[in-house]
DNA sequence: TTAAACTTTCAAAACTTTTTGAAAGTTTAT
DNA sequence: ATAAACTTTCAAAAAGTTTTGAAAGTTTAA
């Protein structure tokens, strides 16, 4: 396989698996076309790479600046604004991480706090059911939420950190 | 709060976080049904909980089953099926992940070990930021899958499993 | 100023996914 | 063998999501 050819397939690759977990496929395939580019591309080079429009490009390249991924570089005596994205696949997946845990973890385990809160009559298997369902997962919900809390500072926590180290 | 509103409050959640995570809406809501109801359930009470059509109800019963996450009952004498779903939170974590993992992450490693293999000018920058970028995902994904695979057999590990129970 | 070079917006169109419901299929009891 | 009780299928419709592109907005240089 080709140059070419293999960055179109890690580009439809990376765009699927994004869309599998709910990443907007564009997005991802955005994201994974400035992967394998060394420099930083202009909206103009990125729709001419994808065939995208200009409002597509524009929009996502924005998602992607407020997810983390992407910076937005600005050269001495030119106008166009260059895009990078950041190379160190552990940063992306920290920040990744980070981001949905923050979109849609937290209001979650909001919501969850109330559930467990509802009260009702012991003795009845509904209200039972219901009640120890509710505090499974959100004992759950909150350990795995401290646990990626752990993770995302493992540099600074020798515990995580040297266990980490094993898999870097 | 009341029962029944607290009920339709966690079908809702839980319908909401499936899909923000890729997992079909109404798929994930009758599976939040199931997990606060303490008997199995009909196709027929399925459809009216949720009214929802025959059809639906009974494809995401049958994916259900597929996922491992809700088992066919059937009773002596009766020729009606039903189904239920279990309740234990860390079965169901585990029975996700091992899922997704089997059915979208085992994909996506087959072709980045493909990817890995190109060939090219080694001072070429395009070669070098691709190569780079595929060596580094794929070592990730490699031990985030080995790290995975050792979770999911928490149980049998003396190491992992020792760490775990710190969250159980 | 002005106009050229860019970026952003958003309503409408295209596309994708999910749902419906009626018809076909299957199983069981008699 | 029949029919009632139940489950499955799938084409068409609805719902949901993403993309387009032209127009509006902004910034900069002269």
């Amino acid at each position: 396989m080709q140059l070419p050819e293999a960055k179109q397939k890690f580009i439809e690759t990376w765009g699927k698996l994004g869309s599998e977990w709910g990443i907007n496929r564009t997005m991802a395939q955005v994201h994974a076309l400035l992967l394998v580019t060394p420099d930083a591309l202009t909206t103009e080079q990125v729709m001419e790479e994808l065939s995208i429009s200009r409002g597509n490009a524009n929009m996502t390249l924005r998602d992607l600046i407020g997810w983390g991924l992407v910076e937005k570089q600005l050269r001495p005596g030119e106008r166009k604004e260059y895009f990078y994205a950041d190379k160190d696949i552990w940063n992306i997946a920290r920040q990744v991480a980070k981001e949905r845990r923050k979109r849609e973890l937290e209001p979650v385990l909001k919501t969850l706090e109330e559930l467990v809160q509802v009260k009702g009559d012991k003795n009845d298997p509904e209200f039972k059911t219901f009640h120890k369902s509710m505090t499974d997962i959100n004992k759950m919900s909150k350990n795995a939420d401290r646990m990626l809390d752990t993770m995302l500072q493992a540099d600074e926590s020798w515990f995580w950190g040297s266990i980490f180290k094993m898999f870097k």
